[in-house]
DNA sequence: ATTCGTGCAAACCATTTGCAAGAGA
DNA sequence: TCTCTTGCAAATGGTTTGCACGAAT
């Protein structure tokens, strides 16, 4: 079962890091793997109902700072989604209408990226990208 | 004198848009036109202490549905600065360590964008575009 | 056994709303 | 004058904190 073997990996990285192995992260962790985009804060703790929402506050604050998952800024609204660690690097187009995503994956732009943050005088750390569009959809519904 | 020009330019946007003419507004526009990089709310209303925070707040959503500004979220966080109409279209770098941002302005990008978001079937209505790093200043501190 | 994580209640802080008074057209 | 804006007070809503109990190592 290949759910479970990502669990299983999730699990190990927690140990790495000198994180308990609790079931709070770990239903936050299969949220994350099973949504097929970035969820807010609010979104997981909607789908978590067994965890009190103060604990997916904390658990979140603490797999973030191990690097297990990583905040998106979407829309105005910060998410959250599993780090590169599960997920190969990528970026986002969304829907304004309906919020479907569509994930980016393009080393055209990973180099232009590094090429324009050098170009300004900075050592590349990290980049944010995303790109709002109306959907084949929503076109046909307007 | 330039910064006057500007202004005059403002309050025109504001008369063809419906919207009154006030201290606050002008006031407003004057911190974002003289601010270097893009400001949260708290910053503007830090700024403009003669306004009430509750008509800042009131003012940038007026403001901002008139587009003569714009939301742009950077590094988590919400800010704002005036729209393509007082200056034109560009994106932030930013160091993570000082706060000090560039403008990126590259062509290069904005064509790339828009493949990228026709690609997955999408028509582009706008684009994000954030970059983190470290600049001079602070990579011979640390 | 010890330390970390959780749940709960309460605090906190940014943002929003209702309403009456004031300013712009 | 008539309507839009503002200021103030109060409500709201999301996020954080303190503390005691429970779970993981």
């Amino acid at each position: 079962m290949q759910t479970n073997s990502v669990l299983t990996k999730f699990e190990k990285e927690l140990q790495r890091n000198g994180l308990r192995n609790t079931a709070a992260r770990r239903s936050i962790f299969m949220v994350l793997s099973e949504s097929p985009h970035p969820l807010a804060i609010q979104e997981i703790a909607s789908r978590t109902t067994d965890v009190h929402f103060v604990s997916v506050y904390r658990s979140i604050d603490a797999l973030l700072k191990a690097g297990l998952i990583k905040q998106v800024p979407q829309g105005f609204k910060n998410r959250f989604e599993l780090s590169d660690t599960f997920k190969p690097h990528h970026h986002h187009a969304t829907c304004e209408f309906c919020g479907s995503s569509w994930e980016i994956n393009s080393v055209e732009l990973e180099s232009l990226m590094k090429k324009l943050t050098i170009e300004v005088g900075l050592v590349p750390t990290k980049h944010h990208f995303e790109i709002d569009g109306v959907c084949a959809n929503c076109q046909t519904e307007a």
